[in-house]
DNA sequence: ATCTTGACGCTTGCATGCTAGTACTTTTGC
DNA sequence: GCAAAAGTACTAGCATGCAAGCGTCAAGAT
């Protein structure tokens, strides 16, 4: 029996995670369409490996929202649930804003420089690279659950953040509107520093609701990419975590 | 191709998804002692499965922090961090405190009537059937999503839930915790009835402190079960959700 | 013309064999 | 005696084969 070693190399990078990696952004950024299929054999071939692999990556996908598996029939990419966008809406709004009002009761010099800093950066990058334009505004907001000192937390909103950024693709993107973006991520800072709690957290609730507000619109120019009403998404390979009783059920 | 149906039965109940459900209860109930050896050949023996779904439900657990894997040398019940309990009590405290602001906002005489229910079951149970005692436990708190309007957004709250009841069983129960904990839930569903948003909200927030104030004895009593300070878990097989960067350090 | 039925192709679930890499043990060289 | 090096037993990552279940569609019965 092998024991447990307290400071261990992490593991490398695996074919798993490499096809699971790009197969997630190419279905957040909506180059794989909802409701097309895909199956194991497809990944395999097209990635160059073997079954193995490309069915966990399924099984990831799925437990991640972006697939439905329906055994002996076929996979597919998941159509976009406004329940899940509201409940992913919810989830980030709660956590993020809870962590900004923690963050500013921290806040040290060099969380004031690092928050300027990625200010700054996503400045420069407003008018011609979009790429690291939204990598410095993730940044801006992974930021403050750093300051928050619950940098773990983030990857509860990362995740979250998977069916809002379906949303947020389906959206034409401009510089004008990262013009926009950037002006509120400098209220949002400016607030922050300033220790204005009350404020900063409205702003950034302002700045987060902004991005999910083209729901209607996204589902009625994009319909067959919703799913249809009254067709809730299929539980998962994985056991519930609660109990399977329907408590809606119980409240109607 | 096959094409994607709107209306389909959903997957049915797997080899995979029974281990996973079994092994993460033995995992959070403390039946499998923290850094102990568990490979996929041992998995797939005891279950009397392959190692295929032996090896799908590790990475499972894996994604849930409940096992590390450590390529070519082992996998192991994840040790229980400090750092995660908190980082869990965050997400926990944040969604559940908003979840039930809003639940307030929106109660119905149904979902007074839902909540007075569980109470009363609860307080039958809270002598003698601790199961179902705890099974009520969280059926108050899922309430409180599903009267929010966000049921989904529980699942999240599940799996923060899930590190906090690793510490949770390393303490004693009692029939007089019990009592204490029925007493405290009174108190919040009475606020609630009563509509006191914030005497609720603050009661809830009591209530969910106490139940990780045991933290420090814990870490203390079993020393065993606990990462060494300065060892953080490695990262998991998914890709990262955000990139690598390290914002902590660029704060130091 | 319509309905039933059965073969077919496709899918995912699971079993198994092989390989490369790890920590540990033994042997070897000095 | 001791350190370095070769050997060993185990691991997880991946490839591949088989089985069971699903929808589809054509052939046949009514």
């Amino acid at each position: 029996m092998k024991r447990y070693l307290d400071f261990k190399a992490p593991r490398r990078s695996t074919v798993t995670m490499q096809v699971h990696g790009d197969l997630r952004q190419r279905i957040t950024t909506g180059a794989l369409k909802p409701k097309s299929s895909i199956s194991e054999n497809e990944i395999a071939q097209s990635y160059g490996v073997s079954r193995t692999p490309a069915r966990e990556v399924l099984g990831r996908l799925e437990e991640e929202g972006l697939v439905e598996i329906y055994p002996q029939y076929g996979s597919f990419i998941a159509p976009i649930r406004a329940e899940d966008i509201l409940d992913s809406q919810f989830v980030r709004e709660s956590l993020e804003c809870t962590a900004l009002a923690r963050a500013i009761e921290r806040l040290t010099p060099a969380g004031e420089e690092c928050l300027s800093g990625i200010i700054a950066r996503q400045r420069n990058a407003v008018s011609d690279d979009e790429a690291a334009f939204v990598m410095h505004d993730e940044d801006m907001h992974a930021c403050f659950f750093a300051l928050a000192g619950h940098e773990r937390a983030w990857s509860v909103v990362a995740s979250a953040k998977l069916q809002l950024d379906r949303l947020r693709h389906l959206s034409a993107r401009s510089a004008e509107k990262r013009l926009a973006v950037l002006a509120e991520h400098e209220t949002i800072v400016t607030a922050t520093l300033g220790r204005d709690a009350e404020g900063a957290v409205a702003a950034l609730r302002h700045h987060l609701r902004g991005a999910f507000a083209s729901l209607a619109d996204a589902q009625a120019r994009y319909p067959e990419f919703f799913a249809e009403i009254g067709n809730p998404r299929p539980p998962s390979t994985k056991v519930p975590l609660d109990r399977p009783k329907n408590l809606a059920t119980e409240l109607a």
